[in-house]
DNA sequence: TATGAATGAGTCTTCATTCAT
DNA sequence: GATGAATGAAGACTCATTCAT
């Protein structure tokens, strides 16, 4: 470590300075409107500023997605295990949808947008939210509590399915939706119902049918 | 007719061209990156041309939305009904599939895209695509095939879950996907699995578990 | 005259409406908001049809202030003279302050802009406004109403005191003038007070001063 | 001081660059011609910068404005007043005159100019060249020197008179003047005549009456 | 380390004008 | 005579980025 401590502390702190402001911006503002002058304004420092910490702003944009992605992946991690693997692996599903929900422009940047040919993936991520999904589908799997058995099948199933609603959501805000809470819930339940083994039908606390 | 035919044959023509220029380049350099200028050099005309077709960029880019809306309307409305009519939905969501992928850049304008605060709605459209799907649903509650009785929350369910491979499908392409055609029916069964009656369990054909 | 006489009318009629259509634009909207394009929507012609009437932009612009002039012509032409040549004057004088007032941007075209370089001149006009106002100076000093006995002078003194007014009253709108009428009297006034007599002192009706 | 003052002086260096080359294209160019990008040419920097120093367009005519503005007030203030308030009157007279041909630019920008709609105005300046002007007009109605009584009036009919000279000589410099020095006496003599007291003829070194 | 001036290419859009029909 | 499609240049303005200080 060629810097002093301090040196550091401060390289660190301005870093996450300008992180926080993108990441608000971002959401607040949305992608089109994201500048790095009016970034610089925001923060209060000159636009070259920014260049001593991102080498462009393609590379800023990519560190708030990869914040995205290690925020997702700390609410999944936050889920905890309980003995009923089904039951934990609902709380996962509704998880992923409600940080879709609340960081709305992170998750449109890491999985609805597509930039520039390039598409987001998780290549190079050692470990991914899609991973923890696994597991959790794994879990379920090995237990029996599954009419599917392929792993890979029930968890990219499950993960189209959250992914659906969530996308919609976000994307389509004023279409005529049913009650959201109840959406959401329908959709998990549905997804779960009908990978699930007949004699077990896990349902939210609410019941199954939505009212008529 | 006040134009000539041939003169309003080629206004048709001009304006389909820079529709489709539009739609691929949308798709191909993302939102952000959509130019009038680049726009106009891929069709190779000037700038100024484009305003003699569409008022505005943003009205250039309503129409690209609206034309995947009519697209997908009518590739819906072109599967007929049968006696079953839970077969029919099935066929009904694995056109919408299919549409989707067969024209992936209709669907993302239609979809996925979202412009800065404005939402792209399916208001003031007189018949939607979602109505087909809705009417579909009705026909199997009607007939007792459905688990959840609620026609928009089982419309809006589906419609989610086909949604959500579709997108993913198109916007992450090189994501490990299993066998893309074993996907897409294991998200149609296990949704139309998830609301049917229990008695009534319906998949594709090739059965409802995936191979291990 | 090669052309059959309806044919000539009909081309007097267009260029008439034309002209017509770009003296009110010019008025209504200004200058610089000044468009073929969009006088060709407000005739409802296309935009090369004013191109088969007139060169070009700028000599339609031109043919507008040409008209300006003649009208300011015909208007000080129309006041006839009486056997008072003082009052005759000041009726001339006046009648130039009210056309500028009345057509400010044919005014502004004629004598307040300076376009590119080449100002506005009255050269090559056979018979311009101020050889009425000059003639009518003239008479003046002949029958020795004037203290100053050159006519070129006077005229010209005359010449800036009403343009004087006429134009800060165009160009400074929301400047606190002091109620029009009184502001415009009292100009001539003065001016015809400081070049007459000292016996001949002529006001208009109201009396040479101001209220206190 | 924050910023060093090397810094200062050249931003304020730009800046007069940016300014004059703006009010000369002005005027050389006309209003309609005046183009940022052109300025920019002209001055030799990219149309980014002047956006450095100036907001946008209007602004910077804004500002090319203004400093018409303070420069004839500096000059009408350098006229100090003398015994005779009707001699400190003319000279003032005769200054505003001096500075419309001696800098043209600034006059026409401040009082010829008039911007697509909005005109120019005095409002919201503590101190303008006309209260100059009134105030010496003040000190000789105050000593009984004029006819008329009244300030504002009598003021006005002077600004109308000598802009009236200054702005015809500027924009129609090859009309057939009679000799300048000549004309512009006679105007002010003219005025200052007509607006006396009928026993204070003041007129300017040479006599009243122009040579025949 | 931080600044802020500068750039050059880019944004959408409008315009005067021409020309085949 | 009239059209309307097309152009190419220009309009104001913004932006990511670089660099001397």
């Amino acid at each position: 470590m060629s810097l002093p401590a301090t040196r550091a502390r401060h390289r660190d702190s301005v870093r996450g300075t300008i992180l926080g402001a993108a990441r608000k911006t971002l959401i607040e503002k949305g992608y089109g409107s994201f500048s790095m002058r009016a970034l610089a304004a925001e923060i209060g420092c000159s636009p070259g500023t920014i260049y001593l910490y991102f080498k462009s702003k393609e590379q800023l944009l990519a560190c708030v997605v990869e914040e995205g992605f290690d925020k997702l992946l700390e609410i999944l991690e936050e889920v905890h295990d309980t003995d009923d693997p089904m039951h934990s692996l609902r709380k996962k599903l509704r998880a992923y949808v409600d940080f879709g929900l609340r960081y709305p422009h992170h998750y449109h940047a890491a999985f609805i947008l597509r930039r520039s040919g390039r598409a987001v993936t998780t290549e190079g991520r050692p470990h991914s939210s899609f991973d923890v999904l696994r597991d959790s589908v794994r879990t379920c799997i090995d237990q029996n509590l599954m009419a599917v058995k392929n792993v890979e099948q029930v968890s990219q199933v499950l993960w189209t399915a959250i992914h659906g609603v969530t996308s919609l959501l976000i994307v389509l805000p004023k279409f005529p939706w049913i009650e959201r809470e109840r959406l959401i819930n329908s959709v998990i339940d549905t997804a779960l119902n009908g990978l699930a083994q007949p004699t077990q039908k896990h349902h939210h606390i609410g019941g199954p049918n939505g009212r008529k």
